[in-house]
DNA sequence: GATAAACCGCGAACGCTGTTTGCAGTTTAC
DNA sequence: GTAAACTGCAAACAGCGTTCGCGGTTTATC
């Protein structure tokens, strides 16, 4: 099997003492991809679109990262900021928590690209490594093992990205055409209208946090 | 805006009725697919690799389909028909939809990359509206708004790929290289073990359906 | 001050991907 | 019997991430 020695993208340094001063910088094309993604989505960011926002070919982003999956992390990592500041936490550990992930609501929705992107395993950077020491500083008034925060941590997280997920997925495409006689209780639940609660989020959540923070 | 006429997979025929027998079949490619995707991942089953696996060309696939997207649908309700047979749901509705939702979280540790294909907005096919109808058949005694069980359903669905993902994650990287001063709470947090609890899946649920399915 | 190592931008190329197209041969409907 | 519809197949196209080699530039070292 074979293990990439390579150090992380956040280990390297951007460039070395010697050669002529370089046109771009890692800053530079992070910012443009992460532009392109919200512009036109994850597709769109491929390195030969990326270069051309910049004016350069393909080749050349290869001076600044190692691969694509770098500019990602990057971009993750980037974006992750706009999470700052974080509001000082107030008495209830768990009303503070809920303020985070209303941030958390707000940066997916402003970079939808986002939630495609955290289901790699690879690629934690200082600045999500910053929210989640903000997020355990947060929880340091719960008693449970720390083991239990991390889950419900992880979980919070991922209800986030369900949530947006859920908000972007289009309504059902009216079924045209598709014979719905196998699928009763389904054609039964067209009735009422059923406005969805504006609560859902807070109230998902709280639950959610609810079963997993229990002291013990 | 291009908008294609396109019938849905499910909809089109398999083929028609002049011109000679077919030598495969879209089961026998599905198949075929999903065997490569549970040994190799997704990323393995392009068009040539699955036309390799049935001994012809990439090119003869679009006979059977359309696109990759199309194999994709086809593939995830080919194993989302493994959740059959539905347990006969018991007096209560939350412990039936808790097994249900076991089910579900069996099939995706079988077949760990249908997490990545439930993002898609397309695609659901007659197993997973059967799927569906199922739960809101368990749902029934429950009495609460359409639209709240399907918010209940949907999150089930989302939180039961969550502990996929999970379980799937490999453990943190041991951070190595890497200067932890900035992450005091994250530091403090690595002392105790924390063996994590065994009804977490169970519990993560309960404290979700109790917040989503409340009667009102 | 000279030399060598390291770095820059650039363009061409490699292997891979999904998809389209044209051709020859086969089966069925009218 | 003829025409339409279908089959398998191979070649080709455009796009992708990535690598490589080139000439030219900057810096560290002797």
């Amino acid at each position: 099997m074979h293990v990439t020695d390579a150090p992380s993208i956040w280990l390297r340094p951007e460039r070395g003492s010697r050669g002529p001063q370089p046109t771009h910088s890692r800053d530079e094309i992070v910012a443009a991809a992460v532009t392109l993604a919200d512009a036109e989505g994850l597709n769109a960011v491929s390195m030969r679109a990326v270069a051309a926002a910049l004016g350069t070919g393909a080749g050349t982003l290869y001076r600044y990262l190692s691969s694509r999956d770098d500019l990602l992390d990057l971009m993750t990592d980037r974006v992750v900021a706009e999470l700052r500041p974080y509001p000082e936490p107030g008495p209830d550990p768990i009303a503070s928590l809920l303020e985070l992930a209303g941030r958390q609501l707000g940066l997916y929705r402003r970079h939808p690209w986002l939630i495609e992107l955290l289901g790699r395993a690879t690629g934690i950077g200082p600045e999500g490594l910053a929210f989640f020491d903000h997020c355990l500083r947060v929880l340091t008034p719960v008693r449970c093992a720390s083991a239990a925060k991390f889950e419900a941590l992880a979980m919070t997280t991922g209800v986030v990205t369900l949530f947006v997920r859920s908000e972007r997925s289009a309504p059902p495409p009216a079924f045209t055409g598709l014979d719905l006689t196998p699928y009763p209780h389904l054609v039964a639940s067209f009735g009422q209208p059923g406005v969805p609660r504006a609560d859902l989020f807070e109230r998902t959540l709280r639950g959610l946090l609810h079963a997993l923070l229990e002291e013990e």
